[in-house]
DNA sequence: AATAGTAGCGAGAACGTTCTCGAAAACCAA
DNA sequence: TTGGTTTTCGAGAACGTTCTCGCTACTATT
């Protein structure tokens, strides 16, 4: 545009030296003086030199930015990963793009397709809640370009990945439904095909077969408030209802809880309720949900920083991590309020 | 890297004609014909060639890039905010670069002063809470970027704002209070100085001068959610304790509501509550909150529209929008449950 | 047929930085 | 002194684009 900001070739001609040289001064290499070095620190200083990424990326073919992609930010879980991912990105000098999905394939088709792969130096993806063709991520992978996946994973991507610990999660939440003395359990989850609901629900039946139980209703459907109430009405039958729901995330559990209520059904005495996230929301819905919470910070830390191994060491081989989940227990799954 | 990708030299070889032409066809300028430019389109897209950035960005000194600089995204008014910025900015071919200042004041220095103007175009900020040093977001407007500021403003910096409309706000949710008979009003709000705390807070007074009522206590600390709990106990007198509560947002009423039901008090019939931005717990929570909604959508959409604006035609001239707020009418403010 | 105009394309500079190479200057040991 | 090493620096190419200029060949006009 109309403004043009300091150059390196500003500060060679007032210091009269080479641009070389203030390019090794400003990079602190080994082979310059230190009075030059000042000089040109000062200099660049009063100028108010800012470095140009453009040109650096384009001769050092690295851009020190990575592309987060994401179905959405508007809720507890992402926005805390995204969290994570920019407090350590910016503690290690690189930037985060942001691009948004809205859970919808094309919309991340899309993007990927239009993603320049030289302006980003790596990828950290939650792919869409609803899509089985990844063809558009495998693409990156075979340009050599780092990727890691977390919260949801697909096997036919060879790449790392960083998850909460799902299995374990959804074991640990159907045992303390069943220590309760709850033996009528019923799931509500997400899309089938995703890997994050498929794991909870093995958990959830592995869990039941360990205590001979059987399973009281599996029913599928999106991730919100509202279809947590819908699957609810859809697997309550007033002659043999379920005596405990257990819910793939919080804003399921609490529709299923707003759906409890309007029946006139007591949550914990009568009917438990176990959720999934941590949400906050999960400390102030009454009674307070028992959930499972998932580390999403530190998933995102530790995306971001495993990327950042992949990128600056590209030989690093892929590596699949899972921090664990950790079950919180609350009113909505006490028999005695 | 190891990897190089697809350059416009790539194509010109193979297609045995001049970088030229293939940067004319790809660009879809006028003087370059028909045959070769189809030529030049089917073999990038079998080359599977992306542009790169850095290059165009340095010759034509512009990077499709906006910085968005803001407190946290881990709350519904923020999120929500990046996700109409987000929307706008990939509709119209710009990415968004996100930058988390933990409404730490030193963080956000820090982060404006390390932002490499050459790298973006643009910046859509919203301050720390507790700054009042402004100088670093002064030498951005100076070198020419444009800025623009949401939800909290700055007097003393002159750029474009978008804002919901807090004044406006305050005395609809005032006014609703005494219409439904709460005439010994609090307000709980954030930190003084701030300028959304000041405007709410005049409209809050001047609303009650208006209808010749007095405050009954105004207290100002953060925006979480045990500040509005401990807010709520500082106001608090059992001899003459108020009978409705307005709180600067959602998170504080909350609190506020938490803090009232340990002392036995019910919502509504005793005492009314109003909060300020519409995040979906006020749906949630029992009693659901009476609040006032605020586009947050909008207002990122409107924010990052009036910034390309500004980018694509600099001599645009700073323009303060403000988007109308609305009252949402809930049990926590309704006498006779 | 001569001229002017235009469509299509190539050569080469430019953007701001880093990198490689080599040379000058300074120092050191013998 | 000599020769060698080190330190410090400059010249110029390179990164992948766009842009300006100018050239050729074709078409249109007179």
């Amino acid at each position: 545009m109309a403004n043009r900001y300091v150059t390196i070739k500003d500060i060679a001609r007032t210091l009269n030296i080479s641009v070389a040289t203030v390019s090794r001064a400003l990079r602190d290499t080994y082979d310059v003086s230190d009075n030059t070095r000042k000089l040109v620190l000062a200099a660049a200083e009063k100028m108010n030199y800012r470095p140009n990424f453009n040109a650096t990326g384009l001769v050092k073919r690295t851009t020190h930015k990575i592309a987060v992609i994401i179905p959405s930010i508007t809720n507890y879980y992402f926005s805390t990963v995204i969290t994570g991912i920019q407090s350590f990105a910016a503690s290690n000098g690189y930037q985060v793009i942001l691009y948004l999905t809205n859970d919808s394939p094309e919309w991340e088709a899309r993007t990927v397709k239009e993603l320049s792969l030289s302006s980003i130096d790596g990828v950290l993806a939650c792919v869409t809640s609803n899509t089985n063709n990844f063809e558009h991520f495998q693409e990156l992978i075979d340009a050599g370009l780092p990727v890691i996946l977390f919260d949801r994973l697909v096997q036919s991507l060879k790449t790392s990945t960083v998850m909460q610990d799902d299995y374990n999660g959804a074991c640990i939440a159907t045992e303390h439904l069943i220590a309760n003395g709850y033996h009528r359990i019923a799931h509500i989850t997400g899309p089938a095909k995703l890997s994050l609901t498929e794991i909870r629900l093995k958990g959830f039946l592995d869990t039941l077969k360990r205590f001979n139980l059987n399973s009281h209703g599996v029913q599928h459907s999106g991730f919100s408030k509202e279809d947590g109430e819908n699957d609810l009405n859809a697997i309550w039958c007033d002659t043999n209802p379920p005596d405990a729901i257990f819910a793939v995330n919080d804003r399921k559990a609490v529709g299923a809880i707003i759906g409890l209520q309007k029946k006139g059904i007591e949550i914990g005495r009568q009917v438990g309720v176990v959720g999934f996230t941590n949400d906050p929301i999960s400390e102030i819905i009454k009674p307070a949900l028992t959930t499972v919470a998932e580390p999403a910070f530190e998933i995102g830390k530790t995306a971001c920083q495993l990327l950042i191994k992949h990128i600056e060491k590209p030989s690093t081989a892929n590596q699949q991590i899972v921090l664990p989940s950790e079950l919180i227990v609350r009113k909505s799954t006490t028999r005695n309020l």
